[in-house]
DNA sequence: AGAAATTATTTGATCGATCAAATAAAGTCA
DNA sequence: TGACTTTATTTGATCGATCAAATAATTTCT
């Protein structure tokens, strides 16, 4: 195989020079129509391909961005990130990025992996999933100026105002909100839910979308909302057994949301009756089961994060001035509705 | 924050040459000890860090491995590719090597996104999942002469032979072997099995090994192993149903073998009896409902997969000619025995 | 000790692209 | 037409590292 052409043959071929096959690459409308052609059939011709690595250096730009893979710490859940890796990796390809995979062992670690990446310009910026209040790696960037947005509000108390935190999240609230109000227009008056503890904020926020649209329709008593809440920490075990706990203290349920498919899932476990359950993350568990989830849209906030991320460290070039971008997006998420279809009736009943 | 250090200013600081830097971290042997730790102080002090992309320009090697990742089809088992990607991540740290992704379309597409990678000197080599009989993929690869290792057997005549196609595979029969062995070692006699149609080759290594054993055994008459097969597409409904059948057909079962763990769930929602099921993949569902599943061991597989890959395009610097090396790496996937913890004995029974 | 062989270190060139500044060509206007 | 803009294209330098070959320092051997 003969070595890839470089800049120095299509200009050679195309009877230009160097710069100009540059020019037609990377700003095409400085270059007469004509030449641009003679060049790109040049390119086409030789079968030029540019060389990432030259011209890194040369502009001190990777098109790369680092995005650490979580240790699948909670099984079902986890598959959410899967998918949020998914659509990144899709949607940065069409803007010309690429995405780097990295690993860590701690969040210390994590910040010295992130350093590596950094130093070493393998990438422009990156792409942060799973933070929590006070975490010391948005922290360590902003510090040193590094690009970045986060999958996740950071929960602290100027969520919506710092200028230096970029971040995308799913409006756990909406969610909950919607799948509460879709069981409502379905019949359904007494919905219970099964929820995480109040110290996670994610889950606290689930749950209020619950509460507040019980509440708005107000036609279950305060007491009675407090009966048909369960809380216990996330897992299928503690599904079942949140259910049971339910079913012996709520009296008769028209339906059942949970925080997490997870829960859904122990859930439908114990639920003889078949009442609707919905759970959370549409995992590819609820659509082999036929669980009804609220979806995150990944899609959505993959772009999102590539939107905000390009605006970091491209956005001098063209549009408005940083200050003035959005600098958070929240995204709405979408409710699937599913009938149980895949767990025949003989079984259960 | 001050730009960079480069190897002249650390050879500034260390009073040596740049190349001696240079040498200091690709050769070290070849610098005399004094001077390499003065030039490792001078390191240190600076916090100099190689720039990854001017080696890369020179050295004509990325030292990155493309992987495409997929789109997630079956749900369940595509935890599977997801802890093999994390594993692969990891060990590819240990190695000094990255990870870069890409997505595509369809198999042709995919071609051109190899080209692409390749072409840009954005990779070393590739690392291809999900290979099927006759893919048009290894073939390019090979025509191409690029440096690649499936995780999959190419399932052809000459699997094992051909030299040009590197492999790491887990051995399917021993992991139904040693599954039925295991039922058959605690009392089981009448074991059942859920797998896929012969059409497929996984499956049927898979459905040969569970064969073996009971044949081995012999306590059933082969009359009887052909009631207790049943052969289904993979899901979680059909898993129902094809127990369902089994349970009608089969009379009595003392066990139950699935060729998936999205099978084995289905199973057990028909299996008011709780005879003990087994899938395979050991996916969190699996260890989240408390189903014993065979463990394909991603571990090891990356492990195998880094091995060939950079044996390939490094292996010529030390160790065996390229010709002595293995060309595969098949690995034995481990036995996880599970006992239904997560599930209530009263809800089922 | 002195020549030869070995080991350690340095120097100049280079990988392939883009930047910045210089030059050439085309278009405008009096 | 000729001076003046504006637009198009080219040239030399550069990004940060490593290669290949040259030089300097050290060790080995007679």
């Amino acid at each position: 195989m003969a070595s890839m052409p470089t800049v120095t043959d299509v200009a050679l071929a195309a009877g230009v020079s160097r710069q100009t096959v540059s020019n037609v690459m990377n700003s095409p409308g400085i270059v007469r129509a004509d030449t641009r052609e003679r060049v790109r059939a040049a390119i086409a011709q030789l079968g030029y391909r540019p060389h990432a690595s030259a011209r890194r250096l040369r502009t001190r730009r990777s098109s790369t961005i680092g995005i650490r893979l979580d240790p699948m710490i909670d099984g079902i859940s986890g598959s959410v990130l899967d998918r949020f890796l998914h659509a990144l990796t899709e949607q940065a390809d069409k803007q010309g990025l690429r995405v780097l995979l990295f690993t860590a062992t701690s969040p210390e670690d994590e910040i010295i992996q992130l350093q590596r990446l950094n130093d070493g310009a393998d990438v422009d910026g990156f792409v942060l999933t799973s933070t929590f209040a006070g975490d010391p790696r948005t922290k360590w960037l902003i510090e040193n100026g590094i690009a970045f947005v986060t999958f996740g509000r950071p929960w602290g108390t100027d969520d919506v105002s710092d200028p230096q935190h970029l971040w995308v999240d799913v409006d756990g609230w909406a969610g909950l909100h919607e799948a509460t109000q879709a069981a409502q227009n379905a019949g359904a008056r007494r919905i219970g839910y099964i929820g995480w503890p109040s110290s996670s904020d994610t889950g606290e926020d689930r749950r209020r979308g619950w509460h507040d649209a019980m509440h708005e329709r107000g036609d279950v008593t305060e007491a009675d909302l407090v009966a048909l809440e369960v809380v216990t920490v996330d897992g299928v075990a503690e599904g079942t057994a949140a259910m049971q706990s339910l079913r012996r203290t709520a009296g008769p349920l028209d339906a059942v949301l949970c925080a997490s498919d997870s829960l859904a899932l122990g859930a439908m476990i114990a639920n003889p009756e078949r009442v609707p359950v919905t759970g959370y993350d549409n995992t590819p568990v609820a659509a082999a089961i036929g669980l009804s989830s609220v979806d995150q849209s990944v899609g959505e906030v993959a772009a999102g994060v590539l939107d905000l991320l390009t605006g970091e460290f491209g956005g001098q070039v063209h549009g408005a001035p940083k200050s003035l971008q959005p600098r958070h997006q929240m995204i709405k998420p979408r409710l699937v509705a599913r009938a149980f279809a895949a767990i025949p009736m003989e079984v259960l009943a």
